[in-house]
DNA sequence: ATGAAAGCGCTAACAC
DNA sequence: GTGTTAGCGCTTTCAT
């Protein structure tokens, strides 16, 4: 930078004002600040800016994993989000309990960024509060987080809505089917979606039956074979299978398929996501705005990073969206109200709650 | 840290040598520090540090997108690299060319990381320049850049390899899809397996024909529904298609099914990655390790920051394998060599080119 | 509007 | 083995 103002003839204070966008810089100065900057392609080092400033100019983000579509779609989302307010994004993929410890034992957003999102990961109360103290703001994505800034879609909605659906259709035998849970159990969407899968039984006065629901337990093909398999091993098989991410449903469609099983002639599969095979694949789907929600979440970051004083719990609640596709439709037994449910129109249910804010 | 100090009744350079592990620190300093830095959990700052040392402690990764099987594994793999020697991961992820125009322009990357990572993304000779001129060591990620450090597979023996696989069932009309290109045309890789495509047919003694070379020009299932097709419009249709990478493969698959065509009755479909996908959907590929170049490419930026005298333009190229699964078959015309191909023996040519170096 | 000077928190020489 | 000191490259008073 003293280069850069011994070239333009200035100081370097002046430098630093011109390069700031301050005010109080004249016209001239301004302009040769920045000829010089441009012969020298200077570019101010952020780690002594930050020095001073206490600001790092990054945000990072922890999450599970980087392969599963909603992680990479809402990075996506918050990365578009981060480039229009100048800050960069610095990723923390933790995926085994070692590399967790090592994580919460090192913190090493701690000083290294000026806020944390945390992304489809579920913590225990311990990390919660470890974060906590971290004094910079932490934002929760696809996750609830009581007290905390969040920003997530309704899953209890979402999936009711979306169970309704094939209630509609005329299924009284829906299974539900949780993806395979991480170290800490089942994800708080899963558990949210199974919730709304229960109410939507519920209020169509159907039995709560516990062998409908399972779970993906391996990776791969045999994970999805499996649970299927216990599926339709009951004496009474599911007519409707409604699967926790798209990625699963896709999964059941292929076992389903390949075993001779027409969807949706025999069985009707529902996901939850909109991945984009979903299209590809014609699959029935609750959507979820992922990128919406990382760029929703990158604001609310930059927000807090600007006004530590603002509310620093509030909620950004998405909408979700059912897609109806050819992997749903009646029972083959004939539908429970004759008419079914002509896909495109799905009554007053079929508007969602609009984004809410509290 | 002068508070470490302070409570741990040393000095600054001491807590500083301690914290880094210096081996001139008597135990008992160092428990104290230790006692000190535990009781304050302190974190030293990297701002702080690089601005002495002139290393910021992380690592840039440029990507055209986050959503991609291909850039999501390859981080997953660098991540855990770096997690192993203590870099941080910085993230720019730019698909529009204004985004690039603004990457290029400030080159944030340029003082906030010890090292660049370029992965999947096509650069035009002056951007490329540009990064050559950045004065950091840069690592070309699934892309051979001539005179600089690549990690990448042999796409070419990748690609020939599978369309011998299709050649060896007896398949005479081969069809190569292209994915959707970018901004730049088409992706590095793209070139290379086509290349593959051509030399196998050409030892095949088929004739070249580029009505059988067709690319994906829209997004979601038009794009995929369009390809095909230009394919099944052909006076003499192709009896197997080879897709660039699993997710068109996919679409193809989707789009072939849906139009009442046997897979691989009529037309057996060929991948490229080995994408979970794939699996589930039965699809052959061409398998490549996708976060073992990730995890490669993180070592060789590691040794590129350690030793800048090392050699700063090293290839190293990872295998590829093929994978028969239930997507192809020989031509329901019957095989060209009768016998077909049993899956599983491909002869000698299924031993792939062990790991080079050069 | 501009410059001089005082640090920000750390590491690296250089004594001891 | 340990302490002292001089910056690293910037921003920010405080003068002017």
């Amino acid at each position: 930078m003293a280069d850069v103002a011994e070239r333009a003839g200035v100081s370097v204070s002046t430098v630093s004002r011109a390069l700031r966008g301050l005010s109080t810089v004249s016209p001239d100065a301004r302009r040769r600040v920045d000829e010089a900057v441009r012969a020298l392609s200077f570019v101010v080092s952020r780690q002594a800016a930050s020095l001073v400033t206490g600001k790092t100019g990054a945000v990072a983000v922890l999450a599970p994993t980087l392969k599963s579509w909603f992680v990479g779609s809402a990075l996506a989302g918050l990365g578009a989000a981060l480039r229009d307010t100048g800050l960069d994004l610095l990723v923390y993929s933790v995926s085994d309990l070692a590399d967790r410890a090592v994580f919460f034992d090192r913190l090493p957003a701690r000083r290294n960024a000026d806020a944390l999102l945390v992304v489809s990961f579920d913590l225990t109360a311990e990390e919660s509060a470890r974060l906590d103290d971290l004094g910079m703001p932490v934002v929760y994505v696809s996750q609830q987080a009581e007290g905390r800034a969040s920003v997530y879609v309704d899953d209890v909605a979402g999936a009711r809505h979306g169970v309704r659906h094939l209630v509609n259709l005329g299924h009284r035998r829906i299974a539900y089917v949780h993806a395979a849970r991480g170290p800490s159990g089942f994800s708080f969407s899963s558990r949210r979606r199974l919730l709304g899968y229960r109410e939507a039984l519920a209020e169509a006065g159907i039995e709560r039956d516990e062998s409908l629901v399972v779970e993906v337990r391996a990776s791969g093909r045999r994970g999805a074979e499996e649970a299927v398999g216990a599926l339709l091993g009951l004496r009474e098989p599911p007519t409707a299978i409604f699967a926790e991410i798209d990625q699963v449903a896709i999964e059941v469609m292929g076992v389903l398929r390949g075993a001779g099983l027409d969807v949706p002639g025999s069985v009707s599969v529902l996901g939850f996501d909109d991945h984009e095979m979903a299209e590809w694949m014609q699959l029935s789907t609750i959507a979820q705005p992922a990128e919406e929600i990382g760029r929703v979440a990158g604001e609310l970051a930059r927000a807090l990073i600007d006004a530590p004083d603002a509310d620093p719990a509030r909620h950004v609640v998405l909408p979700t969206r059912l897609i109806p596709r050819a992997s749903t439709g009646a029972p083959r037994g004939g539908g429970g109200n004759g008419a079914g449910d002509p896909p495109p129109a799905d009554g007053p249910d079929a508007t969602v709650p609009a984004p809410a804010r509290r």
